[in-house]
RNA sequence: GGGCGUGUGGUGGAAUGGUAGACACGGUAGACUCAAAAUCUACUCGGUGCAAGCCGGUGGAGGUUCAAAUCCUCUCACGCCUACCA
């Protein structure tokens, strides 16, 4: 009797040699070529999932393939290990920050590595270590002196019971999550960095990025939101409440000028606040539009006539209202628009409501002007100009020129471009992140700290059981001096966002002990990341973060290149199956069975009926999260590493069953089950090759290219099936057929580095079984094997069809004429059948794939 | 409202203009076994036929082509992102 593969103690054996003998540690080495492949680091949170099982498997896949090609591989791991569960937990369980988020760590790292991957462990980075820190300090001091740091006020989520400011994620229906009180908005002074003065190089280097999904250019593009249009300057008739001349007004529709019946401001606008002084209604207004601005997200438009009036650039005379709307945004543009309700939707909704002129001035193309109406929607597309005096029978684009040339050129308006993309708000008033390295002075003073003070750490005597911000409550530690004068001063007390520390630590991991942030040579060998993998979740903020902070730290000259990842992958979500009872409360699975008689899941307690939910990303609220951890003891890494890649293309999701898992685990028995049978056949074989052993020679070449093209293209769901197919023509040729002794070794070889990528341990334990020396992982990527095959024809089928239609399937040399194919073709019987006395006007001939006889 | 994506057997998915359903899961039957598990073998899109085969078939309707899951037009359904961005 065999002895059955023990996946425990092998998996155990191979992590440790991997460990000891230092096979994936990496230095600069300028003769070879780099290859710097990572995945988004994990947040500690305490256990690994099976996002990060399948992010890490589809990594260590492409890591340790690039590896076997001889290229110099830098494949890192770290900690996000600053955050608010830290705290949360903090509070819940009495345990400090620090000591729960490295404990967490270390038991997620030997997670990992319970998982054989081929992480170069030695360059490990936690960001909550003030040794990382420290440095993203000195890079906020540096980029407040260039003036891309800056303090503004701005508006929070501000819980009044616990006396916090929430993220949005933590206001659920206008109340906090905690506490559910009404959550408030406080004008809070917060630093920002000045992501917006780069908007138009994080655009247009989009455009470099060949390798990232367009889908995530896309989003970034969208979230840029780059548009081109005019700023208009309306005056405004003289009015004893405003001291303000005129309104600014920003459009890239000028070409409606003509249509413009109204002005509108936002609540916020200085104009708006200047009005509420002297008119009661227009205050009450604007308190109205806030008190429910939280409470009700629908879109009802509602406006109040300021009473104030605007003058149109180009109709003398003409008067138009300006009215306060709660549409008007005074983030975008200028917070103050003209409308235009025949042309724009959320202007005529507001004209209908508010009664107020509707004047159509782009009319379709298709459409003569009295035919043409605007009722109830707005006509948007493009046309020619109407009622609009001199633009009248230009097309939309013609009349944007001439009027912006007009306007311009009076000096009532500015060519104007605008984008979406705002500063980005970097404080946090939390404990466990960064310390933001100011201090403010006595006499008002903010100043820096001085980068030789850096690190400024977190205390370790913090008191949780308060409300607030523990940070600002810690006289002792906010008390200090300016590094200047001396004069006594306070610590800021608010904390870096946490996408602060994502959006360097690929540029630490270069030189991750360095005493500075980066080791120059470094940086210029390793950077940009070849090849980054992680969720399309992060396919706006930390990519975009990222992005910027490259940018700003080349321009304070750390380094030359523009973009941080010359690669991106973004791979799909691990879902399963959900269960619930009538009643719509979640089932665990094992809560479950299947009744075979009835083919209808019950419950076990009281075998009611269950309804089967939709197949959705793991959580622990839909009971439906399988432990990577029990998976691995049970089946082991390699097991789970190939069923992660099996079956779903690795971009879209993967429903995790448990017969999938089962049907992975099977295969890998068999493996070992094959080879140790062909260990102990190839003594017994005859010694060298003969025509038998052509055909599994000729099949592994075939699957040696079909393979490499397939991790190449990231196809790992193709790759599985190509392992699968290759081994069960070798099984068939081994049991079937007299193979020599140097064929199966030759084979068993190659086969066993095509597999190590996906499956390491297996595969280093076939090596070591046929006495191989070394490790696989330190081998060459197999190439195709010389054969003379001369003595046998490669044959291949060819399709016959009649009028693209296929009605046989001969086999033909690989490289035979077209004449000749015909010639076999027009004996065949079915050719003869339907092709019969009828002329054959055209025959169309693929080599390898079709002959077609068109008749 | 806007943008993007996806629709192929019982299921996950192959095929990106050239034999639709590779490979896997599940299922059925058989071999081995006292029995079960494991393993191995065969079959598994629908219709029809003893069979060789024939017919239909990639959400739906048209079109281009010798040939369409694939390209074009319209349409339906689902999913994701985003949202009063002037």
């Amino acid at each position: 009797m065999m002895e059955k593969y023990n996946h425990q103690k092998v998996e155990q054996h191979w992590q440790v040699e991997w460990e000891k003998r230092k096979v994936f540690s990496t230095d600069t080495d300028l003769k070879r070529n780099k290859y710097f492949i990572m995945e988004m680091f994990p947040y500690p949170s305490g256990r690994i999932h099976m996002g990060h099982v399948r992010n890490y498997a589809l990594g260590d896949l492409v890591a340790r393939y690039k590896k076997m090609m001889g290229l110099n591989v830098l494949h890192p791991m770290g900690w996000d290990a600053f955050g608010l569960p830290a705290e949360n937990a903090a509070r819940k369980e009495k345990s400090a920050p620090a000591k729960w988020t490295y404990s967490n760590i270390s038991v997620m790292r030997n997670q990992l590595k319970s998982m054989g991957l081929s992480i170069d462990w030695d360059r490990e980075i936690a960001t909550c270590h003030p040794e990382y820190y420290k440095h993203e300090q000195r890079f906020f001091i540096e980029l407040y002196k260039e003036g891309l740091a800056y303090k503004k006020e701005s508006m929070v989520n501000w819980d009044p019971i616990d006396q916090t400011v929430l993220a949005n994620e933590q206001v659920i229906d206008g109340k906090g999550w905690r506490s559910g009180a009404k959550v408030e908005q406080k004008n809070l002074s917060q630093w920002f960095l000045k992501t917006s003065a780069y908007s138009e190089e994080l655009l247009s280097d989009l455009e470099t990025l060949d390798k990232w999904p367009e889908k995530v250019k896309l989003m970034q593009t969208n979230w840029i939101g780059k548009s081109e249009g005019v700023e208009i300057y309306f005056k405004i008739k003289k009015s004893d409440m405003l001291s303000s001349e005129k309104i600014k007004v920003f459009t890239t529709r000028q070409d409606t000028i003509y249509g413009a019946t109204f002005c509108a401001i936002s609540c916020d606008h200085p104009i708006a606040k200047e009005i509420s002084k002297s008119s009661s209604r227009v205050k009450n207004f604007i308190e109205k539009i806030n008190k429910i601005k939280f409470t009700n997200d629908d879109e009802e438009k509602l406006g109040v006539d300021t009473g104030v009036e605007v003058f149109h650039p180009f109709k003398e005379n003409k008067t138009i209202p300006v009215f306060i709307a709660n549409f008007v945004l005074m983030e975008y543009g200028s917070g103050a628009i003209f409308g235009c309700p025949a042309h724009d939707q959320r202007d005529l909704d507001f004209a209908i409501k508010y009664k107020l002129d509707v004047i159509p001035v782009v009319r379709p193309n298709s459409l003569k002007e009295e035919e043409f109406k605007i009722k109830n929607e707005a006509y948007t597309e493009d046309g020619l100009l109407i009622n609009s005096d001199f633009l009248n029978g230009m097309t939309v684009v013609d009349a944007k020129k001439a009027v912006s040339e007009k306007l311009c050129g009076s000096g009532s308006a500015n060519l104007k471009i605008n984008y979406k993309l705002r500063d980005w708000g970097i404080s946090r008033q939390r404990y466990w992140g960064c310390p933001i390295p100011v201090v403010y002075r006595e006499d008002g003073e903010i100043v820096p700290e001085n980068i030789e003070n850096l690190p400024i750490i977190l205390p370790e005597n913090i008191d949780f059981t308060g409300k607030g911000n523990p940070l600002d409550k810690n006289e002792e530690w906010k008390k200090t001096k300016c590094p200047i004068t001396g004069m006594s001063a306070k610590r800021e007390t608010d904390t870096f966002d946490t996408f602060f520390e994502s959006s360097w630590y690929f540029l630490r991991y270069c030189s991750p002990r360095f005493k500075d942030p980066f080791d120059y040579d470094s940086i210029k060998y390793w950077m940009p990341v070849d090849q980054y993998i992680g969720g399309i979740e992060h396919a706006i903020l930390h990519l975009l973060y990222s992005r910027f902070f490259t940018k700003a730290l080349r321009d304070l000259k750390y380094f030359q290149f523009s973009e941080p990842f010359s690669g991106l992958f973004t791979q799909g979500m691990v879902t399963h199956q959900t269960y619930r009872s009538k009643e719509g409360v979640w089932l665990k699975p094992d809560d479950v069975y299947f009744d075979t008689a009835e083919k209808i899941y019950k419950k076990f307690d009281d075998r009611k009926d269950v309804e089967l939910g939709r197949v959705e990303k793991m959580s622990k609220s839909k009971f439906n999260v399988v432990d990577p951890d029990s998976i691995i003891k049970k089946y082991g890494a390699d097991t789970a590493r190939w069923y992660m890649m099996s079956d779903s293309p690795p971009d879209r999701d993967l429903e995790w069953t448990e017969s999938g898992i089962e049907g992975s685990f099977k295969f890998i028995n068999k493996i070992w089950r094959l080879v140790v049978d062909i260990n102990k056949g190839r003594k017994i074989a005859k010694k060298s090759r003969s025509n038998e052993d052509y055909h599994l020679l000729r099949s592994l070449n075939n699957y040696i290219e079909k393979i490499t093209n397939n991790i190449e293209g990231f196809h790992f769901n193709k790759v599985i099936a190509n392992i699968y197919e290759l081994t069960s023509i070798a099984q068939k040729e081994y049991e079937s057929k007299n193979l020599s002794e140097e064929s199966l070794s030759v084979f068993v070889n190659a086969y066993v580095k095509l597999i190590h990528p996906i499956i390491p341990h297996i595969s280093e334990e076939i090596w070591k079984l046929f006495g191989n020396k070394g490790m696989v992982i330190e081998q060459r990527w197999p190439e195709k094997i010389s054969l003379d095959s001369v003595n046998e024809k490669v044959l291949v089928k060819l399709a016959i069809q009649i009028n693209g239609k296929t009605r046989s399937v001969i086999e033909v040399d690989s490289n035979i004429s077209k004449e000749k194919a015909e010639n076999i073709a027009m004996k065949n019987s079915k050719v003869q059948k339907y092709a019969g006395s009828k002329k054959i006007k055209k025959v169309i001939y693929v080599p390898n794939k079709i002959l077609n006889f068109v008749l």
